[in-house]
DNA sequence: GTTGCGTCCTGGACGC
DNA sequence: TGCGTCCAGGACGCAA
């Protein structure tokens, strides 16, 4: 499930392969999802970037490329068109070097939007994507004051989007761990705010620089694994014994959404 | 306006 | 072995 960490990954492997190259033809899984990969072509590409989770490729004429991997997209370049060999496959562009950069989504949950720059109002969670995580005059206080404007769960809140960008099943339930804040938790105080960006940009920079984390689908673009999941503390060890106080983490449903956590280190004051 | 739940979607795990 | 059921989860729509 690709957050933050994943999708930067593959960003940075994109963008030394497609800045500077042009999309001659695109093709797309016949979805309202997937559509618009058709109607990028030609275009020149003139950078590749993120926002949260989600993938903005700059093309010529003022206009991006939105990519969102959902829960099991991959983004791949091959050499040479393999793309409709595989039925997982729902979009593809041919580049002008003879290449095919490859979107592959199982179960269907990415999507594609064509849009003017910076015009998101078709991707209502982009349009109000809150600061990203390591944005330098993001701090703290500021994260407080997103925090405590909603009564929505504190994990809720973070997967939202809303008070920060970029941010997961996965490594919401890590960073909730290391800053001790029960993840069911509707009022934080302001320093437990401060530890709780803190161990939000930890876990993010160590999910990068682990390669991202495969639990089951994820692959970078050049079809590798991560390797975050061999570095895990929480999330999908329920069951186990916290690292910290040897108590057995436990895992809850909060919001409809599963959390692993420690009863003991995560109080819900 | 805010909150919380249901839906989409498929493959793997599990039980019978 | 084969079938049915449950579960995972990000984004979004909708009802309260």
């Amino acid at each position: 499930m690709p957050e933050l960490p994943e999708v930067e990954t593959i960003r940075r492997q994109l963008e030394a392969r497609l800045v500077g190259r042009r999309i001659d033809s695109g093709w797309a899984f016949e979805s309202p999802k997937f559509t618009d990969a058709r109607l990028v072509a030609p275009a020149a590409i003139n950078y590749v970037n993120r926002r949260g989770k989600y993938l903005v490729v700059s093309l010529d004429g003022d206009r991006e490329l939105v990519i969102h991997l959902g829960m099991t997209g991959q983004l791949r370049v091959h050499p040479h068109d393999e793309s409709l060999r595989d039925p997982h496959v729902r979009a593809c562009w041919q580049l002008d070097n003879g290449g095919v950069l490859e979107f592959r989504d199982i179960r269907r949950f990415g999507r594609i939007a064509l849009v003017p720059c910076g015009v998101y109002q078709r991707l209502p969670t982009l349009a109000t994507i809150g600061p990203e995580p390591f944005d330098p005059t993001f701090d703290g206080d500021s994260f407080w004051t997103a925090l405590r404007s909603s009564r929505r769960r504190i994990k809720t809140q973070l997967l939202s989007q809303q008070p920060i960008a970029g941010v997961g099943n996965i490594y919401a339930d890590e960073a909730l761990w290391i800053a001790r804040v029960h993840p069911g938790a509707r009022r934080i105080t302001r320093s437990r705010a401060t530890e709780l960006l803190a161990a939000l940009r930890e876990v993010l920079a160590a999910g990068i620089s682990n390669g991202g984390t495969t639990l089951r689908d994820y692959v970078d673009s050049d079809g590798r694994r991560g390797d975050n999941q061999n570095h895990l503390h929480c999330y999908g060890q329920a069951g186990l014994p916290c690292p910290r106080c040897g108590t057995v983490l436990i895992r809850r449903s909060i919001d409809a959404r599963s959390s692993t956590f420690c009863p003991n280190c995560q109080r819900n004051r």
